[in-house]
DNA sequence: TTGCTCCTCACGTCACGTGAGGTGGC
DNA sequence: TTGCTCCTCACGTCACGTGAGGTGGC
């Protein structure tokens, strides 16, 4: 093995995508350690050694500490290192399953958050809204005037019982439209935005108004709806949705969240 | 806001599955400082801020920099936070053909290894093979009696050009029957064991033979599989693959490397 | 007194990245 | 002399985790 056929760091490097600084690294806490060393004491790894740092950096990648590659490297049997993949192929089954859960968290925050800046927030519409999953909480309990912080709270601690994931957008539901418009602050329930849910919110014509404010605040919300579907002699039909589109998320101030209520007509 | 319907700092790690340290964290670096202080200093946190800390988290679990959350955070708008989302989107999907590449790559390693343990290495034999892809290198390049150290390093800085991803298995490939003969261990060209590649070796009856040796050993493999080849009237069509199942990456000692030979017959 | 929950501060850890200061051959 | 590549050593960094030692109310 003569040194012209012998790779610097340099070129071991630009191979591999690695740093320098991480080959001097792997060096020293002797996960590879260079097939000798040169004049001027350089590193000199050899051609091959492409294969095994190739190796090293998916695993490392993926999340195993280069402790774990270390053992089995030092040790390194073809059982050991099918142990490690078939484990490692494992794993990254589950590290995909929870990028696509992210990925449909970040989507239906997104999506939430599209919708409020195109709302027209000071009109009543109606609008054609397309079906929508979601699961539902338990029955709220407000105690006498309560705020919705008690019920909340036992909404969050019902979470995991009711498999409800609180990192999707949570909304209020009433179960009906008389229900909304006789306490618009305090839903009969809580549900969360999770598109894996199983329970359906119709596709459909709506009603849907606005509202900025804080969480619960709706101002005359309610009765422009109603004065609007009076209007137009409308009749309202099962639950009504309200969605937070802006809320501690996205928006620094409280009287700037932004409320969208929807309720199916007839 | 009453102190009852405030979260200690146990109940909103329950409630988020964040660990307390990590909340003190946030609080020190300002990321997500408690609503308030109880009595003994210590801390209380609104129900709400479950979804603060829920988003805070499925964001720094993609890797996004606590710095570039608290950034957002602290001068949140929707139109911020919006665009944010939007180049994370992006980024999952990135991540996600990462892990996909991952995922094949150390599914072909395994695949190596398993072949080699269930070969019996002693044996010549005919074997029934799928078709495999893969993706060859450029025609190598042997000068006197070199090693393939030189032929080697020229396939590694061709790869980029030749959209060879250096993390699959490489193995070594002769145009024809006799050129292997002649020289088994200069291979015309070495390829990598890529499932996406697009050379294809053809699925059919191939004789199949095991030698133990360091990478281009080869002992009397040849000749054992011509003389298999007399015996049984056997005629080589197509090809010479060379594969490497047990390498630098799943074994120490380089006698013990395994190679397979596999040659397409008539 | 014991248990429990919380507090602060300091230090450790993992896998590097970033200089500072020096060498050695063209 | 200048440029280039490499070296070692020390220190920084990111996002925590882990004690140690102390408080305060039942």
């Amino acid at each position: 093995m003569d040194e012209q056929t012998l790779l610097s760091i340099k070129e071991f490097a630009e191979f591999t995508g690695v740093n320098q600084s991480t080959l001097r690294y792997y060096d020293e806490i002797g996960l590879l350690p260079p097939t000798s060393r040169g004049k001027n004491n350089y590193r000199c790894y050899t051609p091959f050694q492409v294969i095994t740092l190739n190796f090293i950096s998916v695993l490392s990648e993926l999340g195993v500490p280069l402790a774990t590659i270390k053992d089995i490297s030092d040790n390194r049997t073809p059982e050991g290192v099918l142990e490690l993949l078939t484990k490692q192929e494992f794993e990254l089954n589950a590290q995909l399953r929870k990028i696509q859960k992210a990925s449909s968290i970040i989507h239906t925050f997104r999506d939430h958050i599209q919708v409020g800046l195109l709302a027209n927030e000071e009109a009543i519409t109606i609008q054609e809204l397309p079906e929508d999953n979601f699961i539902l909480g338990d029955e709220n309990d407000f105690k006498d005037d309560e705020k919705f912080y008690q019920p909340f709270i036992k909404f969050c601690n019902d979470a995991t019982k009711n498999r409800i994931n609180l990192k999707f957008p949570i909304g209020g539901y009433h179960d009906n439209w008389d229900h909304f418009f006789g306490s618009p602050s305090k839903p009969s329930r809580f549900f969360s935005s999770d598109p894996y849910g199983n329970n359906k919110r119709q596709a459909g014509r709506y009603l849907v108004g606005y509202n900025r404010g804080y969480y619960g605040e709706f101002d005359d919300l309610p009765k422009r709806m109603k004065d609007y579907a009076e209007k137009n002699k409308l009749v309202f039909k099962g639950p009504v949705y309200k969605k937070f589109l802006f809320d501690e998320v996205s928006t620094s101030e409280k009287d700037n969240y932004l409320s969208q209520v929807a309720v199916q007509i007839k």
